[in-house]
DNA sequence: TTATCTGCAAACATTTTGCAGCGAG
DNA sequence: CTCGCTGCAAAATGTTTGCAGATAA
């Protein structure tokens, strides 16, 4: 593990929202391991891959990324206020995809499915 | 309707795969409704509005357009060789979907579920 | 030393915007 | 004349790459 992807785990360790690579390298220029952008991308490539870290794109194209709590396939609950995050697994999904593929003949090759929302407390305010 | 949007839907009406707006551009430059790169994106944001074409974004960050059937919401089942693709509407996801989010405190304000596999004919090859 | 990591600057790709000209009503 | 449509060129964005120097095994 390198010096860039200690660093970068730490800034995901603060909190466990999807933060984009701009903001993480943010957050590190100011502190006393900062890192460079270039790295900090090169950081989450190798960590996205290793399963540490989990990448979902944004509406706008942005990518962002978040400590993933397990290395199980699973999809994702995301405050749009807060940026609070629920990983769910989702058996019956699978299965329904897997049917509906079938079904038309296909073979599924991968899935996406990202639900975004408002969390209990975000809703309070 | 403009003429770049005459033109970009001919365009999606010759074949029913997810095209890029780049795709569309080149595909009209040599044709005699040439339409300007600038336009090709104004009228597909329209369109899109309009809810006459569907976007959809690859995994590689790039938006793709397609005419699409129904006004209603649905997903959809992308074939990675030819491009073919399939609406299918899924309320039996839509019910999921309301369901993990209410137990876990959220109120859904939208979801994405896109499905990539190889259909039949590109399977057999 | 040899391989790997780093980070600046530059390249890239896609999409958006500023603006002046054009054309329809 | 006026207003919206057009499209070039330039900007903006987010990400990747080339490369030379730093670092570590």
């Amino acid at each position: 593990m390198t010096r860039a992807q200690r660093a970068v785990l730490a800034a995901l360790a603060h909190d466990d929202t999807f933060r984009s690579a701009q903001d993480i390298h943010a957050q590190l220029r100011d502190s006393d391991s900062a890192v460079g952008l270039t790295s900090v991308y090169r950081a989450l490539q190798s960590l996205v891959e290793a399963r540490v870290v989990d990448v979902v794109r944004t509406s706008s194209g942005e990518l962002t990324y978040r400590r993933c709590g397990s290395d199980e396939h699973h999809h994702h609950l995301v405050c749009t206020g807060c940026g609070a995050t629920v990983e769910v697994e989702a058996p019956a999904i699978e299965r329904w995809v897997a049917e509906v593929a079938t079904e038309h003949g296909y073979v599924v090759a991968s899935h996406t499915l990202e639900v975004t929302g408002t969390c209990r407390s975000c809703a309070e305010m």
